[in-house]
Parts: structure tokens; sequence; C-alpha cells
DNA sequence: CGTCACATGTAAAAGGTTACATGATTCG
DNA sequence: CGAATCATGTAACCTTTTACATGTGACG
């Protein structure tokens, strides 16, 4: 039950409708929560009937009808409650791990394109995310903009996604760069 | 479906009782896989009755008997198969950054809190992992390592973990200075 | 003598994925 | 004219978590 906190956590943005959050969520909310369309709109709908969000049609030409969602004072307070309490532990599930960990079994060629592909994405996902971190910065440095943001949660996540994606990408060209060595040194035998 | 290939990828490192992996698990198979006990022991129960692992019961005195698991031969291409194949994205889903992601909203103590907890437990993580990698390592260094070893995979994502968790620690410690400092420049005012 | 580590589970509830469904508009 | 984007869902299925259950021996 706390995809309803990603979800409120990510409308602090503004408001969005749930396609719009499909498309936050599919990148991972700046790599922090994942979650399907189907899911999404689901707990919208539960949320609005809660009254923690809530609803704005927007009739749009050459659009289909949306419904813009925004916080409510009762879902900023729900914010407020998950954040005092306790947090649960990130429960990590990567494939890509587990394929790498049988490195010394499986075929090396498979392994080298999962690694080329996922370095691949994260410099994708690199290129958004610091697009978003300069339009969050908007041309302040750093110090000027902890005093006069009222975004500053935005910014750490941002941030937490930057970091994260450049380690992995790193990791994989790193991992690959082994694997490939030791394939050499196998056929060298 | 893919706890199946976490548990046999964690058997790649030798055989182990549940309760064994159950530990490995706890701390996430070096980082990269998360699984409670019950899911765990039931997991290994149908993969002993599909012939993936064989179990061994070992009868102990002052010790409950146990079952010690070992990869079978179609367990190993089980591996295979699996890397061969596509895999599915992490799909990370983290509290600790969603409640980050409301900094400008909830009270900074809590989140000051929670992510001093966060830095401690990477700090605790990463002592472990740093002493897996010694192990693993044993005197050489990467090249020799690499040219000898049938042991890379697990080497690998050992040092995914490492870097992970440092990488952890310290947004951690720089997300809190900025929250520090954004208080205390809201105070000022 | 209480608590922690060892050792293994069952059952119910919650959460997440996959498959399927619908329909308009824009772009190449 | 086919594919991609916008926009929103239902239903069935699979995975994961939570609560509960049991028993021994070591350690302080």
């Amino acid at each position: 039950m706390s995809l309803r906190h990603a979800v409120l956590a990510a409308l602090i943005q503004g408001e969005a409708s749930g396609y719009e959050l499909t498309k936050r969520f599919d990148v991972g909310v700046a790599n922090f929560w994942h979650s399907r369309p189907q899911q999404l709109y689901a707990e919208l709908t539960r949320l609005h009937g809660e009254g923690l969000v809530r609803a704005t049609e927007v009739v749009q030409e050459s659009r289909p009808t949306k419904r813009l969602y925004a916080l409510t004072d009762a879902g900023t307070q729900a914010l407020v409650d998950f954040a005092a309490g306790p947090l649960r532990p990130t429960n990590p599930r990567d494939e890509l791990t587990v394929a790498v960990q049988c490195a010394d079994v499986v075929e090396p060629e498979a392994l080298l394109a999962h690694l080329g592909r996922r370095a691949e994405e994260a410099r994708r996902k690199l290129d958004a995310l610091r697009r978003t971190e300069t339009s969050i910065l908007s041309g302040r440095d750093e110090g000027e903009f902890v005093r006069t943001t009222s975004h500053l949660g935005p910014y750490l996540t941002c941030r937490r996604g930057i970091r994260y994606e450049a380690e992995t990408e790193q990791w994989c060209v790193w991992a690959a760069g082994l694997i490939r060595a030791k394939r050499r040194a196998a056929q060298a035998s």
C-alpha cells in the first residue's frame, strides 16, 4: 500500500493526468518507483474516492478528454504522515545482476549483449535526467537554489537518479570488459 | 517466475541450506535480489520437485537437521537458458526516495533521521561486501584473478553491491546536508 | 530463565503483471 | 494507410508480504 504515496509524491511536481503520470512512472519517477498504467489508473480512482487528490475534467479538441489530478490538503497530510512513519527498505530485484552472477556458466555473448543494452539505456536516462536537472536549477547555482526553491525534493531525487544511472552505466561497461578479458584468456588456453 | 533464477544463481557459489540462503537473500544476495524465508523454502521445494536442485539431508548433533541444496545439470541449464533469453528491467521501489521527494512539504526531522539510518545501513553493508570481495580475490590482483578464476560472476555482482552501497551512502549524506541548509535558510527568514 | 540463532514451514491477504478492450488523431 | 501517441480502463493470474506455527540448543 505505498504505490499511493509514490503517486502523491509524483503530484508534488504539479497536477497531471493519469496518462502523464504513466510517463513519469515509466521512466521510474526519476528512478525510484515503477508501476504499470493499469495500476496507476486504479490507484488514482481510489485516491480520488478517499479525497487525497482532486480531479478536473479537461475537454480537449483533437485529443480525448482527460482528468487532471492534483494533491488536496488531505493528500499532502498523507505524505507528511508517511514520511513521519517507518519506511520499508528497498527490495532489489534485478534480473541483469542475476544473469551476471552466472557469468562463469553461461555463454558470454548473451551477457555482453544484455550489458551493452543496459549501458545504452542508462545513457538515455542520464540524458533525460540531466535535462530535468537543468530545468530544475534554471541557471541558479546549488547554494542559491537551496535558499530559494520550493522544489528541493524533486532536485534531490533527480540527483539520485543521475548518480544511479551513471553508476549503472560504468558498472556495465566495466563488467563487460572483464567478461571479454576472461573469454580471451579461455580462448588462449 | 524468476525468484527461481535468483535462487539457482545464488547456488553457483556452492551448496547451501534454505536457512543459509535466507541469510544471503536477507543481505540481498549481494544487493540484487530480495526474498523472505517463506518464499525461499517454497521455491526450493519446487526446484527440487522439478529436478533443478538436489537435496542432501544433513543430520547434525546439537542443531536441527538441515537440507543442503546444490545445482543439478538441469539447474545449470536453466540458468544458461535464462541468460540467453530476454531480461526484465529493474522495477525500482524505494520508499526513502519517495519520502525525500516530499522534502518541501514534510518535517525535515523525520527525513534526516531516515537518511541517517540508511547511510548507516549502507556503511554496514559496505563493510560486509568489502570482506566478501577480499575473500573472493584472496590476494590476487584483478588481472591475475580474471585469468584464473571460475568465480568471476560473484566478483562482478559483489562489485556492483559495493558501488551501489557507496553511492547510496554518499547520496544520503549529501541530501541530508542540503535539507539542513534549507532548514537553516527557512529559520533565518 | 530469557533471548538469540538454527531450521522449516502453512495460510490468508495484499500487491503487481499480463492479456484484452476501445477509440480518436497525428505523422511519415 | 499503418504505426505511434493520447487516454482510460477490466479481469485473470502470478508474486510477494504478513501473520502464525513449532521446536532445540547455546549464551549470558
